[in-house]
DNA sequence: CTTCGTTGCGCAACCGGTTTCGTATAATTA
DNA sequence: TAATTATACGAAACCGGTTGCGCAACGAAG
């Protein structure tokens, strides 16, 4: 590996002008400037990352704590992060946890000792004690997707749940549905609980008793929303309707109900949450309120940056709007419900 | 933030001492050990990475140059390789190029100025000039899933494709079929030409003409599936099945077989390659070729440290077992074809 | 009571850059 | 022409660890 010493040498000069020379922080006359140039290509010199980094006490590195990385949905929001992250000069360091709290409490640990700038954290815990020390350590951290409890102030960007959750509601009620069942991941998210929240709400303004509807927490995954149709269709009066506040799960309720010879959305309407890559491609087409992924993640990483920029500014939360996306898999309900 | 100077100061001895006793290269009397880690957790000291990976002369980071990581179809190779690269006490740095070869490059360029120890490269493109330059310069690669052509002699690890297209193609031969179009991605991919061949010799075997039958390559897209089903329709004689060689092109089919009125697997069988995760959610639950996810990252890992530890051993290429999954997507011919 | 081999530990060089500060030379002004 | 001020550049310290080498103290063997 050639050093900056090895260019310096060859182009005669010491090497802290080459350094300052290549970093554009000094003017050196023609003369100087051709032989290191020369020397450079010459010797193929590429500056040694780890010791720039050591010097200036940064790495050019931000850490991507994620629940599973295999998931599209992280998956989708760590795309755009990468993207974004790289517009501002720097790399992504992923740590897939694998929903895993003590792998998740040891990444934050290991990126705690100057591994990287800053870290984007994106939840499926409520809470994390080794997350609010880093961020009490001085660790520039932002909170992504989830909101997180017990945490010191910390920039945090999440989407407008309640919204969501009040929209596909009114959506439903709108086509005349009265038993609305509400289905969506570990109620003990935030997330969850704001799109509990928005259902509340939209179904009381439509004047509908939410006591006695069909209320389903579980997992995000497809394997829940199997094992949950059978309790949307055993009640006598069955709900004609279900916000599934997941895509995932969603899917899962979908291909169930085709086994149960369920008709979607004539027996059964849905509606999604998400708008996962899939949703468009399942029959019925799903409708579902997006979630602004590109959004999440873009702006997630401006706030990071400002906070390397300005330790001191304030911790903000930037709430980004959803919106409903109508397809198939959501109608009137049947005819004398 | 405390270094190993503020230890050795705290406990009375020598940084040298504090630095091989935390990593164990030393027996201490107790009495020293006593103030040792009496300092450190005193003043909670954390080693600074950078500087022991200056110098260590490695950073314990294998850099991980993928297509796109919101497709699962990688995701889920990342979330096996992070699991594997940990077992060795390293990380991984996520390289998401977004499928541009410029990006690619950028990166592998980026990689190359010893940021990393090792790569692994998931292959999309059918060469690079960049990665052979980066391999012949030294630095660790092993390439994973997709053949690079014009490269040194690296490690390789891929999945068989040809017994894939072969076994999927028998499947439907011994079904009954005689009409079976080839669906898949970019024809140039060395993995798509491996399970065209598959398909060929699977063809030969049951005594099928291959001439006439329907081909159609495009990307790896639902989107392309969509656009290729009416050509799986169109012909006066048209094909009873369709081995489609990757599960999103399938999934796409599937969707515009519905809209167009088309029974699966009644009026055509299909035969899927992948089996990513909604493969056993959509309706009719699509039979494919399973990828050894798995297997794929973990090998790779394994090459990647055996190559860091042995600069000299020869390249070695690993080719992978595959295994069809048999579901519903594929049937008998309609009677009478 | 020497001599020798362990063992515990410190000194200082080193990894490959960045950055402060000082100096020699060139350019400008009086 | 002498005095002043920019300007280009180098020497050396520093970032925070690791590691080769040597020294001193101690116990065992002769």
């Amino acid at each position: 590996m050639t050093t900056i010493q090895d260019v310096a040498r060859a182009a005669g000069v010491a090497a802290s002008t080459v350094s300052r020379y290549l970093n554009g922080q000094l003017r050196v006359t023609p003369a100087t400037e051709a032989k290191v140039l020369e020397a450079v290509s010459e010797l193929g010199y590429v500056p040694n990352a780890q010791a720039r980094n050591l010097a200036r006490r940064r790495s050019g590195v931000i850490g991507f704590v994620v629940p599973e990385i295999s998931n599209p949905y992280f998956g989708a929001i760590a795309d755009y992060a990468v993207e974004a992250v790289e517009r501002h000069g720097s790399m992504v360091l992923l740590c897939s946890h694998r929903s895993q709290a003590v792998r998740a409490s040891s990444y934050i640990e290991l990126l705690s000792s100057g591994a990287i700038d800053g870290m984007m954290y994106l939840g499926s815990f409520r809470s994390n004690e080794r997350l609010a020390r880093a961020i009490a350590g001085g660790l520039a951290v932002v909170v992504v997707d989830e909101p997180i409890a017990g945490l010191p102030p910390v920039h945090t960007v999440v989407m407008d749940d309640y919204a969501g959750g009040y929209q596909a509601t009114s959506y439903l009620a709108a086509l005349g549905h009265r038993k609305i069942a509400f289905v969506s991941g570990p109620a003990e998210l935030g997330s969850v609980q704001e799109r509990y929240r928005g259902y509340l709400d939209a179904l009381a303004k439509a004047g509908i008793d939410a006591s006695g509807q069909v209320c389903l927490d579980g997992q995000f995954t497809e394997q829940f929303g199997m094992s949950a149709l059978p309790h949307l269709i055993a009640p006598a009066d069955p709900p004609t309707a279900a916000f599934v506040a997941s895509d995932y799960i969603a899917l899962g309720v979908l291909s169930a109900a085709e086994t149960h010879g369920i008709r979607v959305p004539e027996d059964l309407s849905i509606v999604g949450f998400d708008d996962i890559r899939f949703s468009q491609y399942v029959r019925p087409r799903l409708t579902t309120v997006r979630s602004p992924f590109d959004r999440l993640a873009q702006v997630g990483v401006e706030l990071l940056f400002e906070r390397l920029a300005d330790r001191d500014a304030p911790a903000r939360t930037e709430v980004l709007p959803v919106e409903l996306v109508v397809r198939e898999s959501a109608g009137p309900p049947p005819a004398g419900r």
